[in-house]
DNA sequence: CGTGACGTTTAGTTCAAACTAAACGTAGTA
DNA sequence: TACTACGTTTAGTTTGAACTAAACGTCACG
């Protein structure tokens, strides 16, 4: 292939990996969508072996977090064992699947995390002198608390309602910039 | 002070330690706004430093970083040459320090490398054969370029619209619940 | 069966980020 | 000027996540 598309293809791979890592992901992993996300063609798994330049355990694990996010799609062909990928090019699927894991996996934990504290916080025994500094507790955990509803909330809100029709971040988008005043 | 307390106290600041883990932040850093949030008096570094158990180093790393971010806010009393912390309660304050900060960051660059991959196509002198190589790339690179200019427009705008009047992201939250259909 | 071409799993290694310990700079105080 | 009480900086260490290398299981086909 031409050397010059080449260098933009390592280069725009190399962006890749780095928002990658930027969210908390594997550098590889971001990497390997790169590679897919460039890709006319559906690519192997030991494709992306020689595009990426990671082993194959490498390319397997991440590219199977990748499916799990719905940022690539596996793609079997008859008469042919090997696995191939393409892109998920709709972005806001892929911001999509990313809130939902997160808002399964810690999202939820956080909350259950303040809800114990003030849990704790309820049923401690105070003396007089405490009974203050309790109160104050309650009432902060309880913003907080409120804060992380909301938020959870509303991104759930988000995430089911551009499922149901597609657009709805960029409906909600257009309305904020477009109305003046 | 009371046992109990001081535990849920603790359960508290360890949770807050995990969330600004998956956020990408130290632990430590979410430890010590956790602590500076659960505390009716503002906290000195060496308050911190015994409340959270890091050394004095990591604090004042830490708690620097918070307060470029808004989380925290010094307080100089008067014949005290010590630095006092409180917290910054509003929350959408905070999201907003955390947005600004990664947009400024990484964010933009993101941007830049996508950018400049696409002159590196727009400019490699391809044979005929890769012209429709090249061709690919360029349209693929811009719709990420798109969708890229239009989530860094959206935080923008969101940050710019909640600082003059704060409220916005809570009422559009409340635009996308409360509507029905 | 046996063999080769796959993807997966695992034990071990690497590496970067966060932390510690301690030196340092500074400002107020006697 | 020396001393103390701070916050900051830095060299070194720790830690955990991500990666590598290689063994493994499996399936198709002879």
């Amino acid at each position: 292939m031409n050397d010059e598309l080449a260098e933009a293809r390592e280069h725009f791979i190399q962006g890749m990996s780095r928002i990658s890592h930027f969210w908390g992901f594997p550098k590889a992993m971001g990497a390997i969508y790169g590679a897919v996300y460039l890709s006319p063609e559906p690519l192997s798994l030991d494709d992306l072996v020689a595009q990426v330049g990671v082993t194959k355990g490498s390319v397997s694990t991440n590219v199977r977090t990748l499916e799990r996010l719905g940022m690539v799609h596996k793609r079997v062909q008859l008469g042919d064992r090997k696995d191939y990928y393409v892109a998920e090019t709709d972005f806001w699927k892929v911001v999509r699947g990313v809130l939902r894991e997160r808002e399964q996996n810690e999202f939820a934990q956080a909350l259950n995390t303040v809800q114990e504290s003030m849990e704790m916080t309820d049923t401690a025994v105070t003396t007089p002198e405490d009974a203050e500094l309790a109160q104050f507790y309650q009432e902060r955990m309880q913003n907080m608390q409120n804060f992380f509803n909301t938020l959870d909330n509303l991104v759930s809100t988000l995430i089911a309602l551009d499922e149901l029709r597609s657009g709805t971040i960029q409906r909600l988008f257009n309305r904020s910039t477009n109305s003046s005043s």
